[in-house]
DNA sequence: CAGCGTGTAGGTACTTTACTTACATGTTGG
DNA sequence: CCAACATGTAAGTAAAGTACCTACACGCTG
């Protein structure tokens, strides 16, 4: 898997904590990439339905509130259906092993997806955001 | 991730199924790839203690039976500890977000990668076997 | 209308993945 | 004892994926 999740985490927690100051360059900022790279992920989160912009005019925000978005719709927005595990390609079809190997991965395979994205959907970027302030707290009194 | 697991999988079924007939070019045979990769991955199964090798010897053999080989140990063979999700690398350490989105991260990932983990331990390597076993009556009926 | 922002196409460097050849090392049967 | 064969591993190549950046069309705002 790439990054794009992580970064699409934090671009939601940017526009929470800071939805003047917004625009794909101060969020490139705290993400530490270029501002491209920010606008093509808002972008799927925007086809996705999380957030909305405006072209022309900086800044995003939430369709809903963080409480109501999970971190398996993230997930959704930029990975889609896509499964974290993969098969190979060209198993013998006259093997007894080879011909019934995929079609088994495939399904003990989509019950370990389903379990992952169960857990994703258990948290919300409300939580997230709950975190990222306690976590600043205990920082900066340590 | 590769496709290292489905092939790790494959290979251990096959061992399950043809003791007596699985050499790395019969493995790959019905895996469609090359001796080599099967040598490859089956040496990581054999340092992770689930199967055994002799340097000029045809064939290997699982060191327990399939029953006791559930499918995370084969994929902690092949993966390790690594996580399926990718943090980005250069969040701005200044902004309360940058500052603490990887730790956030780290711990819901970790908790989504868990819950995968333990969906793959309940499934055995004799799970696999009847599965295919079952597919493949259904095959020849069909 | 000048400056700025978004959306998106496109190019480049780097890494990962898959596949293959080559060969050192070890075993086995005649 | 040695020829044939098997494993273990290094090394090279091609293709795909990833990250990063430039460029520019299009839209807003003072």
């Amino acid at each position: 898997m790439n990054s794009q999740y992580a970064v699409a985490v934090h671009i939601l927690s940017m526009i929470s904590t800071f939805p003047d100051q917004s625009s794909s360059s101060d969020i490139a900022d705290s993400v530490g990439t270029n501002p491209v790279v920010i606008r093509n992920v808002t972008g799927q989160l925007r086809r996705a339905g999380l957030l909305s912009t405006q072209r022309g005019v900086a800044g995003a925000s939430l369709t809903r509130p963080p409480a109501q978005i999970t971190l398996l719709d993230v997930y959704r927005a930029v990975n889609g259906e896509a499964s974290v595990f993969r098969l190979h390609e060209h198993p013998h079809p006259q093997c007894p092993v080879g011909a019934n190997i995929q079609a088994t991965l495939e399904r003990r395979f989509g019950q370990a997806q389903t379990a992952m994205e169960q857990e994703l959907a258990r948290a919300t970027l409300a939580d997230v955001m709950s975190d990222l302030a306690l976590q600043d707290l205990a920082a900066r009194a340590g």
